[in-house]
DNA sequence: ACGATGATGAAC
DNA sequence: TTCATCATCGTA
């Protein structure tokens, strides 16, 4: 049981992205502890990215992500929906990974397929936000060694951006 | 195909 | 201070 740690953020934004992959994703709630395996995330990468929040520079809203790697980056869309996201790269360079959808082991709970609906079975809001990933924060990723091999990773445009011009075309969604 | 629903950032 | 825009989902 590994857990993973600021030095496995502290990288490339797209790395990261495809190693989280066949990661877990651990939620503590009381004294219970819940786990999934992480199948679909997505890249946001950098300054000049236009589908990410950082592309217009530091806000009050999006300085999480110019922060340490290996932080929670929680936000809402739509009004209505939070969407979690770890902070890659080294410090004062925005990028972060959004965790789109994660797979319980067991099929005794809801599909988890959607950046959404993840956020609101776990009980996950703006309170995790800026929060590192710990399991004193009560939410945190582990390496349980699953290995995934390259042929097993696709690569497709991301969701939901299609306002990024050039940049929705690039391939920083990656899943199982 | 579209409305819900509110924070955010930019313009006025 | 007002306005358009959104890293989505459920219902039709």
């Amino acid at each position: 049981m590994s857990i993973l740690t600021k030095k496995f953020f502290e990288r490339p934004t797209l790395k990261v992205a495809q190693e989280l992959l066949g990661k877990f994703l651990f939620r503590r709630i009381g004294g219970k502890k819940f786990f999934f395996a992480i199948t679909e995330v997505e890249a946001y990468d950098g300054f000049l990215d236009k589908a990410s929040h950082a592309h217009k520079g530091k806000t009050a809203r999006n300085t999480p992500m110019f922060g340490e790697a290996g932080i929670w980056y929680v936000y809402l869309v739509y009004g209505m929906h939070n969407m979690l996201n770890i902070v890659t790269g080294p410090k004062n360079y925005p990028a972060a990974v959004l965790i789109r959808v994660i797979k319980p082991l067991s099929n005794s709970v809801a599909k988890l397929n959607g950046p959404a609906k993840l956020t609101k079975f776990l009980g996950i809001d703006k309170k995790f936000n800026k929060k590192p990933a710990t399991r004193a924060a009560g939410l945190w990723i582990e390496d349980k060694g699953v290995k995934i091999k390259k042929s097993q990773i696709k690569a497709s445009p991301r969701i939901g951006v299609n306002y990024a011009g050039e940049w929705k075309d690039k391939n920083y969604r990656f899943y199982l």
